[in-house]
Formats: structure tokens, C-alpha cells, sequence
DNA sequence: CTGTTAGCGCGTTCAT
DNA sequence: ATGAACGCGCTAACAG
């Protein structure tokens, strides 16, 4: 007896049968074979249509050695700037017929490694990586599978490895020129988690703001809250609040560290950016929010995912070959967490530019 | 010349060869299979792990004729709400070995059809939907198909559609009645998608709670954005705030068309709640920030996502037979966008009570 | 242009 | 407990 087979599929057999013609000659035709006679095509065109049939993406993909699915991992799909990536990535895949895996991995290795082996185990046909340290051995594993790879946000030393990211040491610059600009000298930093590149990028540009300005270097107001989450920067504020001389300003490592910051800020009955001044990074959709009106560096991060997607693709499909490095320009917005430019800023900020 | 195979890969055969077995036994071996010596299963896994082996997913599914995936269709993964149920359903699916394909669909019925077929052709074991209309097509198709299916947050009167949702029409009462008993008489309503359930109903449990109230019904201050966003409701805000005689309370059909509100609100030089009062929808993490402060009605979202992922694996894996037809309570969250519980709202709403 | 043959990698009878 | 043979649906190689 034969297999049951799979839910009343129907295959390019039937069709073949249904029209006398062999089952190559419908792929052939399915396919828009050059080498097929405009009339055949037609007729199987027809048939398939009227028979309902829909190609088996699965045996396709079994004889070409890969199925059109990219997997898109990322920390967490929750925090908007990775969502906004997610819709840049997604649409491009989806116009071009591709699909996209979501994998969250929390930044977790472990997680990301069971992705790892789940996506070659499935022959996924590309990578874009928000997330991994790309050092982790499953990653290099899938980089040796000859699966092609691209990088948003982070980056990596691996040297032949695509990236599309935000010059951070930059944006970082700016975000913290901004506040000693406007006057303030204990100026700290809430980094994410410490081992991932943006972070280090930015805690990077920060130290170089202060050097840059002969402004000290204060461990203490220099901490991690390990992730890139409100719950990480609500709790280092009031970390800060609690020190002797407290930080005027705040450089948050993102958003969300920021929103946290402020809550930790307000629920201490104290004010932004009267008390505490605030900056933060991604300008995701809610820091324009009346009442919140972040000041925070922006990246263009649809356009990143976006174009991730697009290159990945291209490279897939055999159309480019070249690696990609592209690194966009941050753009400081200048909204209300900081306070106007006061004239107490200027002097001391001239003063510190000498 | 063979057929140049998909990048290095490791087969089934490999191990059998070097062992001097048969494909099938490891085959059985690896999968566990009782009728298999203990020593022969250790030989394989042994073997397979040093050749570096990695089963193919695809082959197994194309005999099987189902991959172990799971579509994801929502409107938009940018929506903190969406965003939330697809963190609940792919957890779930992770952590069983399930892949979840994200779609986006802009409550586009194009969109939606695209990615039906896209996941018909890919044998995708099952589907969570929270977009469309089930009364689409090619939902139905693959309906027939017998793929399983569960729906988030919308409902439909196809009877053998499992879903989860909440009461909207309970949640509205409760946000309108909120207002109400604060005093207000002219209470607005700011509408999304008006073709999708959760926003009729929504909308049905408005136009309830003013009726028991005796409180007129006005078309005028009861229009739809077209779409769950912030320029969707910072746009009718925008015309209600022209109206003679705009309203003094707005119930907004989710938190983002809400932010949309107060955002025109405020540009008008107007305050939230002292001219116009707001009540949302969803809970979205935003609407707790210091400076929102929304009153809002929330869902237990991460929970519907991972309930409608636990029970449609447990579908696939035949665990289950039933449908599931679960709805959540929804919670009245009181926050500042609506003002205290004031005097004149006290005598108002008891007059209206009675 | 079209048909025939032969796999892709795996799971599954049916034997033994 | 193991092996041989076959098929899942499709595409590529080789004939004509």
C-alpha cells in the first residue's frame, strides 16, 4: 500500500498525467524554461491552475541544497529597534519571495547556538545577525557551511564578514558633547551588556567626549545594567541617585536604559533634566512622545535592516559578490531630557573647548 | 559527474558507510528507535558526532510532508502589542524545536493572501494569526489544506477556529464607564482597522456603555483611522478638535491611536487629562512611562501569544483534539491621562447610574 | 523542444 | 536487531 500521502497535494505528476507529458516537461514549463514551446506552457499553466496545484517548496529545496528562508536573530524582538530592523529585513525578504525565521536569543549563547544548528539544520540560505558575538563557534560553524552572513548593528574583526551598522564612537561624541555643551561636568554612562559591540562603542565614544574635554573619568558612574532594557537602566539610576555627588547627566547606552533612567529619576521626586539630564541612543518611535521628548542619537535602522536584507539577497542570488561594509552616520535629536542650551553651558563649555 | 552536493554535508550514508552499517539502522538509530541495540546507538551518535553530522530537516519534512514550522501572521511587528504575542508564541516554539516564520501582512488582504500561499508551498506545520480576516480565501484554503490554525486576539464565526483572545467588549465598558463615572458626557471614540473584529468590538462595547448610561450616541466624535497607529489617531484628533463642540473624553481602540491623541492634543497648545481625557487599549510597556502615564486596558498578550503556540503544537503533535476557545479578562489600568476621581465626576456619573 | 533516468537525504515498509 | 528497496516531489543530466 502506498504512503499516505501528505494532505491531498497536488504534484506536477498529476498535472503531467492529466496533459500526457512528462513531469520534467511541466517543471520545465512551471519554471519559465526558455527551452519550452509557448503552447505548452500555456496548457500547464492552465492545468496547474485548474487543478489547484501548488509547488512543493520543500523538494525544491531538498535537490537545490537550500530553502529560501533567512534567519534573522536577534536579542529581542520586544525592543523596538530590533522590531523596526525586523520590518526592514522582512520586507525586502518577503518582496523577493524569501522567508524569515525569527530567533530571539535573549544574548545568550546558548540560545543562539541551538538556533545555530537549528537554521543549518534547515538549510536556511543566509544569516543576518543582530545579535551574536560572532566569535561563537556555531556561528563560525555556519560561516564555514558557506552560509552567507551579515551583520546589523554589531561588528565583528572577523575580517570577511559583511556589516551594516551606525558609526556609535561618533554618535556617542555627539550625544555627550551635547551635554558638556550645555554646561555639565559629572557626566555619567548606563551601559547594556558590556560584551556587545554598540555598548563598547559607545562607552567608547563617551570616554573619548570626556578626554577630548578634560573631563574625569568617574568609575562609578560608569556602570552596566547587563542588558538593553528600562528594568537595567532604572536600576543603575537609582544606583547613581544614591552616591555622594551624583551625575548631572546621564549618557544612556540606548533608549530603553534611558526610559529606565528617567523612571528611577521621577519616582526619586526628582527631575528631568532639572536634576538629572538625559540622553539616549536609537530614537525608537516612543522618545518622541509628548511627556518623554528624548534627547537621543538616531540611527536609521529601517534602512539598516532593510538594507542588510538586500545585500544578502543579492549575494545569494549570485548577483554580488564583494563584501559590504557600510557604516551610516548618527544624527543627534535635540529634544527636551537636557534642558535648553543655557548660558551656564556655554561658559563652561567654551571654557572646557580651549 | 555527480550532482554537486549542497556545501559539505555530512549524510546519513557517511556514518552508515564508516560504521558498516545500513542507512536505515542509523536512521533508527538516531531517531531513537526502540527496535535498535543500545550499542549500536551509541556507536552512531558516537560517529555522527565526530563526522560533525547534522540531520537535514528538509528531506525528513519532505517524507513526512510537514516542516516543523509555524507561520506568524500579524499587521505589523513594529506594534509593541504584536510584538509581544510573537515573543509568547515563538519562546513557546523554541523551546519545542519549532521554527516561526514572522509575516507581516499591513492587514492587507494582498499580503495576506501572498504569504498564505508562500506558507502553503512550504508545508508549514501550522499557523497563528492575528490579522486577518479568516474569511479570506486562502486562509480558508489552507484551511482544507488541514493546517491547523489558531487565532490571537480576533475572532470568527467560522465555528472550528480555535482562539484566544479578550473580552474587548468588556474592556471598553470598563474604560468608558471609567470616564463616565469621572464625569464625562462627551466621550469620543478613536477606531482603528473598523473591518477587524477586535475594533468592532471595542467600538460595540463604547456605544453598550453609553447607551446604559443614556448618553447620546454622536457619529460625528465616533471615526476610524483606518489603522492601529499614532498617525492614525493623532489625525482624527486632530478634526475632533475642530468640532463646536469636541469631545471632552476619547477612547481610543488601542494605546498607539491613543499617543496619537494626546500628540495632537498637546500640538494645539491643549492638556491631557485637565481639556481631553484618554483612555487606550492594550497596555503596551510604553504606556507606564514617567511623562505617558496612560490609562489603558490591558491583555495578558505575552501569555495569549505563548497559549495559542502551546496549544497549536500540542495540536500538531496530536496531543489535542479539541479547539480552544479561550478569553482572558481584561484589566482597567487607572493611571493619569484620564485625572483623579474628581467631585464633579462623582455627582455626574451617580445621576447617570441610576 | 521533449522524454528518460537518476538522484537530493531521509524514513519506512518488508524481509531476514 | 538489521538490511534492501522504495518513495516523498522535484530538478538536472543526458538523450533524442
Amino acid at each position: 500500500m502506498r504512503r499516505s500521502k501528505a494532505a491531498n497535494l497536488v504534484t506536477i505528476e498529476d498535472i503531467a498525467r492529466q496533459l500526457g507529458l512528462s513531469p520534467s516537461t511541466v517543471s520545465r514549463a512551471l519554471n519559465d524554461s526558455p527551452l519550452i514551446s509557448e503552447r505548452t506552457r500555456q496548457r500547464v499553466r492552465a492545468a496547474a491552475e485548474a487543478l489547484g496545484y501548488r509547488r512543493n517548496e520543500l523538494a525544491r529545496a531538498l535537490t537545490k541544497g537550500t530553502l529560501r528562508f533567512i534567519g534573522l536573530l536577534i536579542p529581542d524582538i520586544t525592543n523596538p529597534f530590533f522590531a523596526e530592523v525586523a520590518r526592514g529585513v522582512e520586507d525586502i525578504a518577503s518582496a523577493r519571495r524569501y522567508g524569515v525565521l525569527l530567533c530571539n536569543t535573549d544574548e545568550s549563547l546558548a540560545k543562539e547556538q541551538q538556533y545555530a544548528h537549528f537554521l543549518r539544520e534547515h538549510q536556511v540560505s543566509g544569516l543576518i545577525l543582530t545579535s551574536p558575538t560572532v566569535d561563537d563557534p556555531c556561528v563560525q560553524e555556519l560561516l564555514h557551511t558557506g552560509t552567507p552572513l551579515v551583520l546589523v548593528s554589531r561588528i565583528t574583526h572577523v575580517s570577511e564578514v559583511s556589516y551594516v551598522c551606525t558609526d556609535d564612537v561618533q554618535g556617542a561624541i555627539l550625544a555627550v558633547e551635547h551635554l558638556i555643551r550645555l554646561g555639565h561636568r559629572a557626566i555619567g554612562f548606563i551601559g547594556g551588556p558590556p560584551e556587545v559591540t554598540p555598548n563598547q562603542r559607545r562607552l567608547q565614544g563617551y570616554r573619548q567626549a570626556l578626554q577630548a574635554h578634560n573631563l574625569p573619568f568617574r568609575e562609578e558612574i560608569t556602570r552596566h545594567g547587563g542588558s538593553f532594557t528600562q528594568e537595567a537602566g532604572y536600576i543603575i539610576m537609582k544606583e547613581y541617585l544614591q552616591l555622594n555627588s551624583p551625575p548631572t547627566a546621564v549618557f544612556a547606552a540606548n533608549d530603553l536604559i534611558a526610559l529606565g533612567a528617567i523612571e528611577a529619576i521621577v519616582e526619586e521626586g526628582l527631575s528631568v533634566p532639572e536634576d538629572v539630564a538625559i540622553v539616549g541612543y536609537d530614537d525608537i518611535p516612543f522618545a518622541s512622545l509628548p511627556g518623554v521628548e528624548l534627547t537621543t542619537v538616531a540611527q536609521p535602522v529601517y534602512e539598516m535592516g532593510a538594507l542588510a536584507a538586500e545585500y544578502l539577497l543579492d549575494v545569494l542570488e549570485g548577483k554580488r559578490r564583494k563584501r559590504l561594509w557600510k557604516i551610516f552616520r548618527p544624527r543627534l535629536i535635540v529634544r527636551k531630557t537636557c534642558g535648553a542650551a543655557l548660558a551656564r553651558g556655554r561658559l563652561t563649555s567654551n571654557q572646557a573647548d580651549q
